[in-house]
DNA sequence: ACGCACTTGTTTGCGTACAAACGATTTTCG
DNA sequence: CGAAAATCGTTTGTACGCAAACAAGTGCGT
């Protein structure tokens, strides 16, 4: 059997475009991702916190109380997935629970003071991290790249 | 305890710039990622098959045959990563896997006929797929933007 | 020829990520 | 009011993603 990318180039009238996998968005995307989670694992100053836990410790600083599905979407974490987030950083001790009193079937997520002061240690190195993730491109290229991002995601 | 938004707010003197989650590259690229995921899953074609899985069998596609390691390489996964895929892509025996004469750690791996035949159906997906997660872009905006990302990744 | 460094593939453990199904509640609407 | 629909949190199962540690094999320098 001939490899598909030299049976291409035997045959130069092929229609099909050939399929590179570099170029594709979704490999691009993912190694970027992968870049900055392991520029954000070395940067991030605590070596316990991934970049969902940092996520959500920010959103809760700004919100002050939420309930947990709600700190989900502002997060864009599904309700899985924020199960397990929760659970690492209410063992950590950086998060309080509390059920809501107005609804039984939520739960009142908020900052200890330990998160507190975690989360104002770390958000330095959060805008350090996002910098060095861009290191390779000017300021005209960052705010260009970010809109366009922005606008895919 | 005062949200630091609100803080923020009333004390127009603050030298931090303010860290909003929405605006970092890292929760920007992942939700960028988790949107092509899903693009991903609805348009490829067969519903076991994922983008690793994807990716792995274009590059056979390419390459003929490739040691598991070197596959990884060229897909930027790591060989734990490459293990489990590596694994699910034998079990529906759209890959081979055989001992490499010549250096005896080694195992060549490659594409079945089961295997080509699918990469060959999927391929037109791929594209689709690409062009539907670029949906929102002009045509110099997804050059732009896909030469910006390149850069990063 | 020998030893030491490196590579290859493997396993384990932890942390995302999401679908699907569930019980308990709340809301909506006929 | 009361039933159907929606929301909230939870669990289970599958699939990435990486660090760390390992055995086995290869290659290099002296």
């Amino acid at each position: 059997m001939k490899p598909a990318a030299i049976a291409a180039r035997e045959d130069a009238s092929v229609a099909e475009p050939a399929y590179v996998l570099e170029d594709q968005v979704g490999h691009l995307l993912r190694r970027a991702h992968q870049r900055h989670a392991a520029i954000f694992q070395e940067m991030i100053g605590d070596a316990q916190l991934t970049p969902l836990q940092f996520a959500a410790l920010v959103k809760l600083n700004d919100l002050g109380e939420v309930s947990q599905n709600e700190l989900g979407r502002r997060t864009a974490m599904d309700a899985a997935t924020m199960q397990g987030v929760i659970k690492r950083l209410l063992a950590r001790g950086l998060i309080d629970r509390k059920p809501d009193p107005e609804d039984r079937r939520r739960v009142v997520l908020s900052l200890t003071a330990d998160g507190g002061r975690l989360i104002a240690a770390a958000m330095p190195n959060g805008h350090a991290i996002t910098d060095e993730t861009l290191a390779g491109l000017g300021d005209a290229e960052r705010r260009a790249f970010l809109s366009l991002l922005k606008r895919l995601a």
